[in-house]
RNA sequence: GCGUCAUUGGUGAAGUGGUUAACACGCUAGUUUGUGGCACUAGUAUGCAAGAGUUCGAUCCUCUUAUGACGCC
């Protein structure tokens, strides 16, 4: 079976909604945060300590898993669920992102066909294709499968995001008519900028494709304005269908997590918990702290005594930032256990504000006591 | 006791008679939003063992002292 979404309710001052998805892997409310693990493993954590911090959906990538080991080897596997022994729903980014982003020449490698561009493994030249991006999916055996779109920089002008969006539109038909995998959903992606007629063309001509939810792309992006992240979540959430899931693509900081769900998305996925963790950065309710400051050298107190995590129940500043300065690879997974309870328990809380129609104080609340430096 | 060679930041070390003493590590701080890359960016010796001299000018030349390594009685 393919995933279903349910709306339970909507908040009363804003876009935000309460809803459920059902999987093959179990039901799990939304909004959600989604931990990324693009090959195959969210860095430095097992399953069992993912799943620990409230994880719902996983995010895993096709580009990469696509090179190593290969689709045919994880099929053979049993499919990514065995394979990485993961008991939980996951959905597959389509590689577009990275694909672009290893694409030397725009103009000459982004063909209506395809995509040309170099494997960052060995440099080889590479060609994919929506109808193997959709195809690889398949065998990959995640639940929910991205169409394979561009996503063009923050910095892309009018007329570019416009050909790429219709491009995408293309290619998102393409991929749809070669989709094969009953129990796999597949969901569209809305481009367009901050463009209100763009995101609003995008949106209404993704629905039109009907798939199984949509997601809202090419926010997040290299140097993107929040203001324009905003509005590409505005522009676009209206030509949305009630009934089909939301997703925000890339997006993670805590602030954006919550004005993404006031503006109506379900669910997000974002490096930023992981990479800043292995970085040695840890979310608070404070503001980001960095375990590399000398500051922490005797503080044998949690990252925050208030936090229900693993890392928080037994571990110190003092000795993560030992892990962390000696590189030690349990410092980067104590923190990403903390920062990915840090955005799921972020979200558990959201979903009270909406039963109780309070989110926007909430927002306030929580906004005043993360942007005072501490 | 005599001779030779050395002495540059927290560490390993480049280097030149003339504006800001290379580089690396470390340290300090910052960044990180559909993860190629535990990465990236920035700062970090007002001083080149100490003192005196030569010179318009010395970390770089000369002398003395100190410390160290090696060699010879």
């Amino acid at each position: 079976m393919k995933i279903k979404y349910y709306l339970k309710k909507k908040e009363k001052n804003t876009k935000a909604r309460l809803g459920k998805i059902e999987t093959n892997y179990g039901t799990y409310d939304t909004p959600m945060f989604m931990p990324v693990g693009t090959r195959a493993t969210i860095k430095g954590l097992t399953p069992e300590q993912v799943k620990e911090c409230g994880s719902g959906i996983v995010l895993a990538n096709t580009y990469h898993l696509w090179l190593r080991p290969g689709e045919d080897i994880v099929k053979k596997a049993g499919g990514l669920h065995k394979f990485m022994n993961y008991d939980g729903p996951i959905l597959t980014d389509s590689g577009g992102f990275q694909v672009f982003s290893l694409a030397k020449n725009k103009e000459k490698d982004i063909t209506e066909d395809g995509v040309f561009f170099k494997s960052h493994i060995d440099g080889s030249n590479l060609f994919l294709t929506p109808e193997k991006s959709i195809e690889i999916q398949n065998k990959l055996d995640s639940d929910i499968a991205m169409s394979f779109d561009e996503c063009p920089p923050a910095s892309a002008s009018y007329d570019y995001l416009k050909n790429s969006l219709e491009r995408t539109l293309r290619w998102a038909k393409r991929g749809k008519d070669v989709h094969s995998n009953k129990n796999q959903a597949l969901f569209g992606i809305v481009q367009g900028g901050p463009y209100k007629d763009l995101r609003k063309f995008s949106a209404t001509e993704t629905v039109k494709l009907d798939f199984d939810g949509y997601s809202i792309g090419g926010v997040a992006n290299d140097g993107e304005s929040k203001d324009d992240m905003y509005k590409a979540i505005d522009y676009s959430i209206p030509y949305l269908p009630e009934d089909k899931i939301r997703y925000l693509m890339g997006v993670g900081d805590p602030i954006d997590i919550i004005e993404g769900v006031i503006r109506g998305v379900d669910i997000f996925d974002c490096v930023l918990p992981t990479r800043i963790a292995r970085h040695g950065q840890a979310f608070t309710r404070c503001g980001k702290i960095n375990l590399n400051n000398s500051k922490f050298i005797e503080d044998f107190t949690p990252i925050e005594k208030s936090c229900d995590c693993y890392t928080c129940k037994h571990y110190t500043k003092g000795y993560i930032r030992h892990l962390i300065t000696t590189k030690e690879s349990l410092g980067g997974s104590l923190l990403s256990i903390h920062n990915i309870r840090f955005l799921i328990k972020l979200t558990e809380e959201l979903r009270d504000a909406i039963k109780n129609d309070c989110i926007l104080e909430y927002r306030e609340k929580f906004i005043k006591e993360y942007s005072q430096k501490k």
